[in-house]
DNA sequence: TATATTTACTACCAATATGATAGGATTAGT
DNA sequence: ACTAATCCTATCATATTGGTAGTAAATATA
């Protein structure tokens, strides 16, 4: 229950490939999917919904690919994954009590609240720098257990 | 993003009614689903769901319906929807690092199971009784904010 | 025992979301 | 002009979701 799909996580893996490469050159397209594992025109569409929700951005033709538009500090992965995914939203009357007639008596509504704010808090918490940095502590010590708490 | 499906929600609300309930007769299938405002055949086979998971004991016949099978505390909101939308995963390789050849060396995995262990915690935490209780003070004091936190 | 009431079981169906693929159009460096 | 890239639109197979239909089995009551 509560899955991400593979649009999310292909995004969040993405834009991780982007912000370990920050300095370099644009990154071909090509390039992400292979080391990310992915297909090339599946990655396409989302790379396309990245830049439409300008955290990427692209430059065509020769030496063209893909760059960040923003620090990696600046770019969480809520926004990441809202880009490819829509906002939080475990049930339809958090976001919008009208969705349905019990809102205002319902119990259960009160919990997905809270579970959502649960989860937004995690997702808020979270930078592509943060990534980074875990993702360079693994290649140090992998198995390391620090950021599981 | 991170959706509860329909049947989780009904369940969760199905066995809040019973829970409402308890000390009465054997509630009837279709009371539950004119309250609740969902389909009879539909709720039948989640009311199956909970029958087979051992929180709630159907009576055939006459006089039949449904009963908890556990006192409201001892049966978590965690337990219900996994018994009708199985286990939280947000993605597969958080409950199986062998669903992905990248899992000993991926940032975004250790994300995952935080977010995981965000949302277990939550659902966890929340019984039947729970629940009851945040209904009749709903009742009470309808728009309290007691529970938003 | 006959009957009415109620859940149990099996099969089916329509709509939507998911995870892709194909192919041409467009942009820009050389 | 040529070539290496992304951009855009259409298409498609599969799985999930939400729901329906019909029959079988169980049981209280007359």
């Amino acid at each position: 229950m509560l899955k991400l799909s593979t649009k999310g996580r292909y995004a969040a893996r993405a834009l991780l490939e982007l912000a370990l490469r920050q300095s370099a050159e644009p990154v071909l397209l090509r390039e992400i999917a292979k080391s990310q594992e992915m297909s090339e025109k599946y990655l396409e569409r989302i790379m396309s919904a990245m830049v439409s929700a300008g955290y990427a951005q692209s430059l065509t033709g020769r030496h063209g690919g893909f760059i960040l538009s923003k620090r990696p500090s600046e770019i969480t992965l809520a926004q990441v994954l809202a880009a490819v995914e829509g906002p939080v939203n475990p049930v339809p009357c958090v976001g919008n009590p009208k969705s349905c007639g019990r809102s205002s008596t319902c119990a259960a509504r009160d919990v997905w609240t809270r579970l959502k704010e649960s989860v937004t808090s995690v997702l808020d918490s979270v930078t592509l720098e943060d990534l980074v940095h875990m993702h360079h502590d693994k290649q140090n010590a992998p198995g390391g257990t620090m950021y599981y708490i």
